[in-house]
DNA sequence: TATTGTTATACTCTATAACTATA
DNA sequence: TATAGTTATAGAGTATAACAATA
């Protein structure tokens, strides 16, 4: 279900909102201690929910992620793509997609895209005439090496509230969360 | 950025594809002890991403949301908004806004339709007269409930390769990452 | 008969501008 | 002048059906 991409964020100038004083709950039972839920609602059931968390915490990231990938032009899907087929030479778009979970017709448009701009290139597959092998160019190579330096570099500063071990613990328990 | 609902999956009968033979990669370097990724690609490096690794969790966990909430005809942000109503009564749309990360003309329609439903009902907000309160019926408390049953339920489903400790842990360093 | 890559297209989700009523 | 709620709409993301070429 659903592809790796995320939506188009990093561009809205949107209207202050109250930092501090979030108009007291004007209605009964405002929850005891109420943790703020960045409104201050009671939001404690929800964030004991692992959907919940797991998203907030992916949108999060990737707010990060969009900033920071803006001078390579590249959305997380795009940085996926050209990731897997450096790691992966030769590897056909059924194969990403599988690997991504994206749907083939929507992944024509971002490979031809990534075509167009002389990141990757694709070459006739050795034993499958239907299928197409690809790859990155010298280009693709450079870009993509960067766009890796800048995704790892990114990694310590999204998780500056947690240790080094506890960011392997986070990803390793996630790992196992979603392979199955 | 973007708000807490979810694509529309849950109704794809996509083609199947190859369980155990995917096409061996045809061309050099397939990585040592290659990782698989679902289609036996490298897919190692993504794989120390935290927001590619919180997004696949979260799309893999809102699958299962998905198909259980059906019955209820509730979709992840229909869920969060009925419960946030429910943990406080009175809440002002502009509140679950800031709280869910929605736009408020996005939200609209959801507080609409949940109307219509006769699942909440707006009542005028005792000091500010642009303002409504929301609360749930009598019914909308009734689908509240069964809702966060099953939500809570899920919980163990969707964790079933983790401990409860590891549960804990992973939801804790979840929030540790968005809230700030 | 099944699969790869593709086009066309519908539908959902997300974002911006702008308006009104009230503060 | 600013905020709550709203309308209209643009744009990005996700999904299905169907086709030609090849396996």
């Amino acid at each position: 279900m659903s592809d790796l991409s995320v939506a188009n964020s990093m561009r809205r100038p949107r209207a202050p909102r109250k930092p501090a004083s979030p108009a007291p709950a004007p209605d009964a039972t405002p929850s005891p201690a109420a943790p703020s839920g960045g409104a201050g609602l009671d939001t404690a059931y929800l964030e004991t929910l692992l959907g919940y968390n797991a998203r907030r915490a992916a949108l999060s990231v990737i707010a990060v992620f969009l900033r920071r990938m803006e001078p390579f032009d590249l959305r997380p899907v795009d940085f996926s793509v050209l990731t897997l087929i450096a790691h992966n030479p030769g590897v056909t778009s059924r194969q990403l997609c599988a690997a991504l979970d994206i749907l083939p017709p929507n992944l024509v448009g971002m490979v031809k895209n990534l075509q167009k701009r002389g990141l990757i290139v694709r070459k006739p597959h050795p034993t499958d005439r239907r299928a197409q092998g690809l790859h990155l160019s010298a280009g693709g190579k450079r870009l993509q090496r960067e766009a890796q330096s800048t995704a790892t570099e990114l990694e310590h500063d999204v998780s500056s509230a947690l240790t080094p071990n506890e960011l392997a613990t986070l990803n390793a328990l996630l790992r196992k969360v979603y392979q199955r």
